[in-house]
DNA sequence: CGTGAGCTTGACTTGTTTCAACCAACGTGG
DNA sequence: CCACGTTGGTTGAAACAAGTCAAGCTCACG
């Protein structure tokens, strides 16, 4: 695993196994860089819709991604978002049948990489396979949090919760050094993501900016009072 | 994989790579009987609390137990339940450290299999391997399933769906021949499964033993209308 | 016989949704 | 250059779903 490649996102602690930090690296190195091929697709675009079938396992290079559930009544419930250097779903590289939908919040560079290769890449290295197990059981605790967040929290708890999660996962990556972060998402993604309406999410954010917790401006969030936040999002 | 061990959950379709079915006689037939390890607990016992370091995977054998996560402020949230032949976690092969907390709903039996061989084997045996990853995709697509209940369905929709989930897993099982099922989940159980207070569950249940959707019995179930039940699942 | 766990019911409160109107920013085509 | 639709955000009032509090009940268990 030494030996890191050029890559689409430049982090710095390429030995942090706790994230999925570098999984497009890892990957390509695994590979030797055989047959990888990238992808690109604009903001609000849908990229794949739930149970189509890939004959490739997506890992997203630049921007950010939602994986989502849309019931029969246009409901949704975003699942997950997807930061530079996460792979879309490990389940993907065992069953080509995708669970969720994907679609791109920004701008997106994806790269895919083929999946037979990377099984066999897995029997070889052992690392490899920790890796892959890592992430899972990652993904895992990160949707058993979400419904313990939707069972159990309020509006604010939730949405508290879930913009500290995206500024701890940037940090992880070095892409936010100090307390202002990039905020591409739209008042209906935190919606579909906490469960809420966006009329709701709206209130909870101005009742934020009102209390000096945050600031929202032009697709940037500033983390005013972190310890605030986390008291919220504690919701002792 | 053919020869099947006796083992404590006699199910008919050993086949069936879909379901947790048989891990433990997988898991046994893997390490070739060495070194397990049974244990018992009585209804509404804490097994383990999130946190804690398990040097053995544990699945279980008889009865059912419930994972949860436990607020600061006492509520608390069931990440599912485990029937008998359910492994735990599967993020337990690989990590020690349990995530959430484990207690019995009824009377249990559980059997404990040692990580390091469980690994080794995993190595050896591809097979053991392709079951592995399906149980966790599986156990993946559970919570995220969960998530998109909590975040955006009503009171009835959770509770029908989470009826009906269980009554599919237990036929897969072989453990519900007819329209009537071992039901020993009391009201705060569901309750917490489906991020509703008891009381709220308790109206619901009744509006729909009063629609007659279903008895509820000395720990049995009826589902004496599955497909009325499957239309408020849906929730169209 | 008493105690605690579990279920049921009713009145009242709270959090969240729904509906609606309005405004600002942006891109597109006439 | 302006007119226009689209997308996103804000605010307020009314409707609704679920939570809280409280009481009374059964049943199992010691």
């Amino acid at each position: 695993m030494a030996g890191i490649p050029p890559t689409c996102c430049a982090c710095p602690a390429f030995q942090d196994n706790l994230c999925h930090i570098f999984t497009e690296a890892t990957f390509a190195n695994a590979l030797q860089d055989t047959a990888v091929d990238d992808h690109f697709a604009p903001a609000r675009r849908l990229i794949w819709r739930a149970g189509e079938t890939l004959e490739r396992v997506p890992v997203i290079c630049q921007g950010w991604a939602a994986t989502s559930a849309t019931l029969s009544d246009g409901r949704r419930q975003i699942l997950s978002f997807l930061l530079p250097g996460d792979l879309v779903s490990a389940a993907l590289i065992f069953e080509p049948v995708s669970q969720s939908s994907v679609d791109a919040v920004t701008d997106l560079r994806y790269r895919a990489f083929p999946r037979a290769e990377l099984k066999q890449a897995l029997g070889r290295t052992p690392d490899l396979l920790a890796i892959v197990s890592r992430i899972s059981a990652d993904e895992n605790a990160r949707a058993e949090r979400l419904a313990i967040d939707l069972g159990r929290r309020g509006a604010a708890a939730r949405i508290a919760s879930l913009i500290l999660a995206l500024a701890e996962r940037l940090r992880r990556r070095g892409m936010m050094p100090d307390k202002t972060m990039d905020f591409p998402l739209r008042q209906h993604h935190i919606a579909d993501a906490v469960g809420l309406t966006v009329v709701h999410v709206g209130n909870v954010l101005a009742e934020f900016r009102r209390a000096g917790l945050l600031e929202i401006n032009e697709r940037s969030l500033t983390l005013a009072d972190q310890p605030g936040l986390s008291r919220i999002a504690a919701e002792l």
